[in-house]
DNA sequence: GAGTGGTCTAGACCACGGA
DNA sequence: CCGTGGTCTAGACCACTCT
């Protein structure tokens, strides 16, 4: 294995990572090192098993991790393929919960500052989980609390494409 | 078990789905009928291993489906709890805000340089979409991958003084 | 056919919350 | 204490891609 993980320290007050959490840091550091370019294949799961010293599950575990975050794209019969060398702060990933819309709705206000129609890309489609090519409507605002006094939050919004029409106008 | 999955056809044509998705569609369909209200707990995973008469990986491979889609939460020694009863595949909502920094943390590590309350001149005002003269925390740092070999972003946030207090003692 | 990721099982131990 | 979900192992078979 390329080297033993760190077997954090049995501190009480230093907080205990999973191993996969260890190998997803050590992989995402290797493709933001650019060891693993944009392009190129990550090694299979077996061979990151042995490297590592962890099981097969703990590996699939780890590069999910990296699945989320849009910096991999996989395929069956062809390996884990590098998508993107560095994580993108915008994108923190909150599924949708469309029943906390009108909750959200009700407390806060989306001060649209940017409106665009956008296609996936396979990173998008895997942020958005669906098939690459997709249409969304992107829309970019600020969350304020309530009345609009204060920011919140920095927000982006991806609509599908083929329902733009009737959320468009609730963004007004 | 409950009733047998639908082992579906070895019809060729028909397209085949792994048994964790079969799964998470029953619970899906048991937190949208009203089965399991909202607020309520799911069964453990071990009643549905046994429902289902599957393992307990699949089990959990389907609830994090529901997890993925914010209909449930789960707490270790608890349970896993109704947060919502619809499912909303058009709209997917990415946000950057305080709350979820944590999670960013866990593979990467802000260096805090700078930490100082500023007020809102009229450009930063513009930047924030804020009324000018308004206070905010400006937290200013180097993003690493792991133990901060090679800085991967130079990032400035704001936090809105009225939300600054919880979060400047967690970025020092 | 060989190699890849996708699914699935049957076990195990641990960390946490509540009685 | 017990039961919960969280992590992890070792193994298996399948679907897919390429040669």
């Amino acid at each position: 294995m390329r080297s033993p993980l760190n077997v954090q320290s049995r501190s009480p007050l230093l907080a205990h990572q999973p191993q996969y959490v260890l190998v997803a840091q050590r992989l995402i550091e290797d493709v933001t090192s650019g060891r693993y370019p944009v392009g190129s294949l990550l090694p299979t799961e077996f061979d990151l098993c042995t490297q590592f010293g962890v099981s097969r599950h703990t590996v699939r575990e780890a590069i999910r991790r990296l699945l989320d975050r849009g910096l991999v794209t996989r395929q069956r019969g062809i390996g884990t393929t590098v998508k993107a060398n560095r994580v993108e702060t915008r994108y923190v990933q909150t599924t949708a919960k469309i029943a906390d819309l009108p909750r959200y709705v009700e407390d806060t206000l989306l001060v649209t500052t940017q409106a665009e129609e956008v296609i996936a890309d396979e990173v998008l489609a895997e942020l958005l989980k669906c098939p690459p090519g997709q249409r969304w409507m992107k829309v970019t605002g600020f969350r304020h609390v309530n009345k609009g006094k204060l920011p919140m939050a920095l927000t982006d919004i991806y609509i599908n494409a083929a329902y733009g029409g009737s959320v468009n106008s609730s963004a007004r």
